[in-house]
DNA sequence: GATTGATGTTGCTGCTGTCAACATAGCCGA
DNA sequence: TCGGCTATGTTGACAGCAGCAACATCAATC
């Protein structure tokens, strides 16, 4: 007993109280989601993988599904993070935007599994939960970015989505694998890949 | 006993075998995503609706799985139908492409659960059924109409990608309901943004 | 030092996917 | 006409899951 004041809070799995059971369950179901797909994550094992009963993730989380949108809420305050690191050491409105983009795409494929519940949700859209706080920032980067590429007289949301879209279908095209894998072996491929679908207008005349 | 040869082979739900079970469950199932999702869905609640007992599904799909997978492949081959018939009056490359990109998300908008099941699925990926067959045909189409819009020297797979993103990308982004709803409300507005964001390259200069 | 609220456990209910054994019916050859 | 064959549908069972209620444990506070 030198100087030993308490056991760092995220590491007791020994004891009853786990510690940080709620991060402990994020971390675990995420595991699971890339082994086995959102079908096959059950509170349960995730509670199983913790070490800890099969009703102790009712005390962090009302439901399963509640579990899920909190991952997608950490998600989307990521991504906005990303987005305005990305973003920030850039002036040029296109630069700025090419960079949203292909940070956009980089988080997608850096977290499938966040990506994957931020967007196929069904039922985030009637909840204004925290994730549609950080989810508003990041779509409020976007559109602003956006609209300073635009002309005049341009609907600002029109803007956005035209420009979100491009990112977007892109990772989704990506995290389902229908993309040729051979695309996205080397990093300089991807980037190529990435700028042809966000500013593509080079090659129509 | 007039001319009366035999019952129509859809509709026999008073006899003991059904008819046409599989196209029935295949309906049922559509119908119960559109109202509970895809994780309220379960082959029980299909059979329940068609009026036959917990296991018969089993004698049509081996799992549920494969029942949702069906519906994907049912999926592509409207999708790749819908595609060829919308390039058909073009030659205009350019004409075809913009025809391809308005008739995909056309479809997204009238067959969601169908376009969510083709592209969140997370497994189809391994086995090569029915659905890459027309998943393929699908992605030919778009790939020859990309190729001959961009200039000598593209790789085909980027070009397909590049202008595969951005119908994707909006048709998931207007499924998820993460654009605001009067940009969908009338059919000039939802083609402005198609427009927009399939060739949005007017925009930048 | 007793109390209280947060956190974790045990046990239960109803639902689900899936399998095995059985039932029915349409069809085909004798 | 009849008897069997096969596709299709049924019943019953098992294990796993979400979610709830009642109970246990711990830490902090008065």
């Amino acid at each position: 007993m030198t100087t030993v004041t308490d056991t760092p809070p995220a590491s007791r799995t020994d004891t009853y109280h786990h510690g940080d059971l709620r991060t402990a369950l994020l971390d675990a179901a995420v595991q699971v989601l890339a082994e086995h797909g959102v079908s096959g994550l059950s509170l349960r094992e995730c509670a199983r993988r913790v070490g800890v009963s099969h009703a102790a993730p009712y005390r962090h989380f009302a439901s399963k599904e509640a579990l899920l949108a909190a991952i997608a809420a950490q998600g989307f305050a990521w991504l906005y993070a990303a987005g305005s690191a990305a973003m920030a050491p850039f002036t040029d409105p296109v630069a700025r935007l090419d960079a949203y983009g292909l940070s956009y795409v980089r988080f997608a494929l850096a977290h499938p599994q966040h990506f994957r519940l931020m967007f196929t949700s069904e039922c985030s859209r009637d909840a204004p939960t925290a994730e549609g706080q950080d989810a508003d920032l990041a779509y409020r980067l976007l559109r602003d970015a956006a609209l300073a590429v635009s002309p005049p007289g341009v609907d600002p949301d029109v803007a956005a989505v035209a420009y979100w879209s491009r990112p977007h279908g892109l990772a989704m095209l990506l995290l389902d694998a229908r993309i040729p894998a051979a695309r996205v072996a080397s990093a300089a491929a991807l980037t190529e890949l990435i700028h042809a679908t966000v500013h593509g207008e080079r090659w129509t005349r």
